[in-house]
DNA sequence: AGACGCGTGTTATAGTGTTTCACCTGAATT
DNA sequence: AATTCAGGTGAAACACTATAACACGCGTCT
């Protein structure tokens, strides 16, 4: 539990539909034991961050449910992703005004995220020993905590092969 | 060195015009040195920024800019923020989409934030173990670091202060 | 003078997110 | 069954954040 990975980066093993399929079917027992509601349109949204697998843009979800439902518009998105953010089913990415799939929404936490710059990828750790040393820092500062972004930009493993194979 | 508090929470004794005067000559020098030059929008640009000493949204600076220089639009703004961004001399931060004055731009460094919820003051760390902690959390994963984003938000010193007082 | 680099002026546009009010539906209440 | 109420949605407009594109001006180097 010190040092929990979330999401790891994408493997080639992985299945991808069974992922999405699983983080939908997770996400609804999560609503269903908190008593709210995972609607139709909610749901939709939550399915269409999972698909890509990477952060997604609001305005993009929002190109996206426009080909299927007529209609929507800018608060349809915002409202669906406000809910997902307070249900802790998705999280923001600050830094590129987006937004992932939560790997773990079974317990509220704030995560802190790996971006890939070459291809997007994101690995989302939970990790209590970058958490306690953050609180420890803060607090000999007489700051007390209540909200971390923590956001670390670089080369994935993927992307770290394919570079060492192409470049000099 | 292991760990750098790059701006404190002010204190009381806090002398703000000597705290401004300082930035400002800091920055000709160091801009002085790198041979780039530190123009008058630019300069005046900074200096509102460490005037407020908490982090300014572009725009603010827009409204205070165009007081005393008609034609002033969003790119005079814009073009001065990515200025004084790549000399260092100032700090994003993406979770305010708001700009602060760097304590300490004689070497370029990444920071992490102290930010309080209640009255935007911002201390500024650059603190080695937690860049080495993150940086080695991320090599177990085989990612390498080549920007951080750390931003915390809570309750700064004088705050918490008041609350003692004023709350229940 | 001519050519270039850099900083700026100006207009327009792109991208991100919120406000506001109306309507609808379904469950609880009477 | 009618009423009430809360939560979710539709729709239009707006606010905030940032960039693109092109013109101009001014120094410096040749």
């Amino acid at each position: 539990m010190a040092s929990q990975i979330v999401t790891p980066f994408r493997s080639a093993a992985h299945d991808h539909s069974h992922c999405v399929d699983e983080a939908l079917s997770q996400a609804e027992r999560n609503c269903a034991d908190r008593g709210v509601r995972l609607t139709h349109i909610r749901r939709r949204v939550l399915e269409l961050i999972w698909r890509r697998h990477e952060p997604v843009k609001a305005y993009d979800l929002l190109d996206q449910l426009r080909l299927e439902h007529r209609g929507a518009a800018p608060p349809t998105v915002y409202r669906a992703l406000d809910f997902l953010l307070a249900e802790g089913l998705i999280h923001r990415i600050e830094s590129l005004n987006a937004y992932v799939g939560c790997g773990d929404p079974s317990h509220p936490h704030l995560g802190q995220f790996l971006i890939c710059e070459h291809c997007n990828a994101v690995a989302e750790l939970d990790d209590a020993e970058i958490s306690d040393l953050l609180h420890r820092k803060a607090r000999t500062m007489g700051f007390s905590v209540n909200w971390q972004t923590i956001e670390i930009n670089g080369t994935c493993p993927a992307c770290a092969k394919k570079q060492t194979k192409g470049g000099g």
